[in-house]
RNA sequence: GGAGAGGUGGCUGAGUGGUCGAAAGCGAUCGCCUGCUAAGUGAUUGCUCGGUGAUAAACCGGGCCCCGGGUUCGAAUCCCGGCCUCUCCGCCA
């Protein structure tokens, strides 16, 4: 969400900023002109109000000293009717107004380039060759298939296509990939792991900003809980600190948190659909930072290095791209993605997005913290990252290790985990 | 799921219709004092919206005692609904 004052103040940055993100413009004077009205009812019921306080007070002085107060109160009856009336309208002028607020997009950061779609973006580095084959490499399902270690058919048959049955040494890799994950950014990267509720309440996907733009592509629980699944750790993690003030010497802070990701994928059927491409359920683990804002983007940048070092110790190729405008999810101010080379469906994979949502998750979910003790609150900064996501890395993995009579060899960094060196 | 108790400021906790944004204590900040420390002592100590102002300080006004309604001239206080926490019972991985 952005400051009502920012909008108010600067209209013509936000203008522009909407502009950039092929997003409607009108919604913008829209909002203007409703803050407007609401400025001024406000002006007129609050008048009232005061008038209100002091004669009620009146009224308290007279009974006191026997005085007859009948005709302020009559007056008074008048006006607290009045007021009722006059708050009701505020109240429906600020529903509009936080629809409205509640569904604009965040400002790109000067640093984000100005384009239209993903043609746009800008690849800043690469890391690593991808293989070069003497056979023919051939596609993860193949692989996964021939080798039993997932099982596409039957995890269908129990949940629905999109929904994956790993066996064997195919669900140890995910609990080994995850497992690892956790361990380089706690012991080397700094994070701290939490292990959040899969479930969240609708106020926690609203604070992170997947409601109420998105509740289409996200799992809601019926009967009467209204729950939904993660799509992301990130929702737990970061609202954990929904509506608190933290104290300065509590941040940054770093957080890691393994979940499942549900998804409903909306809108891309018949995109990607095979094998591990795009599912409706798989496991992430997410990188949470609460950070001072003068430091976010340097922060930033070593979230993102710390979702490469991942790629790095798997001796994984990548690529990173720097989304530009048109491009750019809704919340983030300025995002990375990394992508990574899967040989047997010779496509290049986006495992991580990196984004550095600046104040616009902390204002939605009220979080805050204290520059100096004694200090006015600030919102904070938020950022987050995968670090990273799995079936797609699953895909490199197998695609890019596969040998020519179907094994795999496992990256060295899995081995004390996998507890073997190839799959077989 | 059943029965009971309760939700007040950073924390503990008083407050059952008006003078309450709220006693007291703790904590915190700034100062004083005492060789140092401890102790003592004085002051300050919420958030938010709108207005004036320089998007400062300051000042004025509104709102906030879990949330939402209601009663009333006036609600932390009374009534209704919801959410949450705790205790006991039941069920259960």
């Amino acid at each position: 969400m952005l400051d009502t004052k920012l909008i108010r103040s600067e209209p013509d940055k936000v203008r522009q900023a909407l502009i950039n993100r092929n997003s409607d413009t009108d919604v913008l004077d829209l909002f203007l002109d409703l803050d407007e009205q609401r400025r001024k009812a406000l002006w007129e019921v609050e008048a009232l109000k005061a008038e209100r306080n002091s004669v009620s007070e009146q009224i308290a002085q007279m009974k006191k000293s026997k005085l007859d107060a009948t005709a302020e109160i009559t007056r008074m009856r008048e006006v607290g009717s009045r007021i009722k009336q006059m708050d009701s309208e505020v109240a429906e002028i600020e529903s509009r107004i936080s629809d409205i607020a509640y569904n604009m997009p965040n400002i790109p950061h000067s640093s984000v380039p100005v384009g239209k779609d993903e043609s746009d973006n800008v690849t800043v580095r690469s890391w690593g060759e991808p293989r070069t084959f003497d056979f023919e490499p051939v596609p993860h399902w193949e692989l996964a298939s021939s080798l039993d270690i997932i099982d596409f058919e039957r995890g269908s048959k129990i949940a629905g296509s999109g929904f994956i049955l790993y066996k064997g040494l195919g669900a140890r890799l995910e609990r080994s990939l995850f497992n690892w994950m956790l361990d380089v950014h706690t012991t080397e990267h700094g994070y701290r792991e939490v292990f959040p509720p899969f479930l969240v309440n609708r106020r926690a996907m609203v604070g992170t900003g997947q409601l109420p733009k998105f509740d289409e592509d996200m799992y809601h629980t019926d009967k009467d809980d209204d729950l939904y699944l993660d799509p992301t750790a990130e929702v737990p993690v970061t609202n954990i600190y929904m509506d608190e003030i933290l104290n300065a010497s509590d941040l940054p802070q770093y957080l890691t948190a393994f979940t499942a990701c549900f998804r409903r994928e909306a809108g891309s059927a018949g995109k990607d659909t095979r094998g591990l491409l795009r599912v409706h359920q798989f496991n992430k683990v997410e990188m949470v930072k609460f950070v001072a804002p003068e430091t976010s983007y340097d922060e930033h940048e070593r979230l993102l290095a710390n979702a490469e070092a991942i790629l790095q110790k798997l001796n994984i190729p990548y690529r990173v791209v720097l989304l530009c405008t048109g491009d750019l999810s809704f919340c983030a101010a300025k995002c990375y993605d990394i992508e990574i080379y899967a040989p047997g469906v010779d496509q290049w994979l986006e495992v991580s997005s990196c984004s550095n949502f600046e104040d616009f998750q902390a204002r939605r979910a009220n979080i805050r913290y204290r520059p100096e003790p004694g200090a006015k609150p600030e919102f904070l900064h938020t950022l987050n990252g995968s670090g990273v996501a799995l079936p797609r890395l699953v895909v490199a993995l197998l695609e890019t290790y596969q040998q020519s009579d179907g094994t795999i060899v496992v990256p060295e960094a899995l081995r004390p985990y996998l507890g073997t060196d190839i799959i077989s």
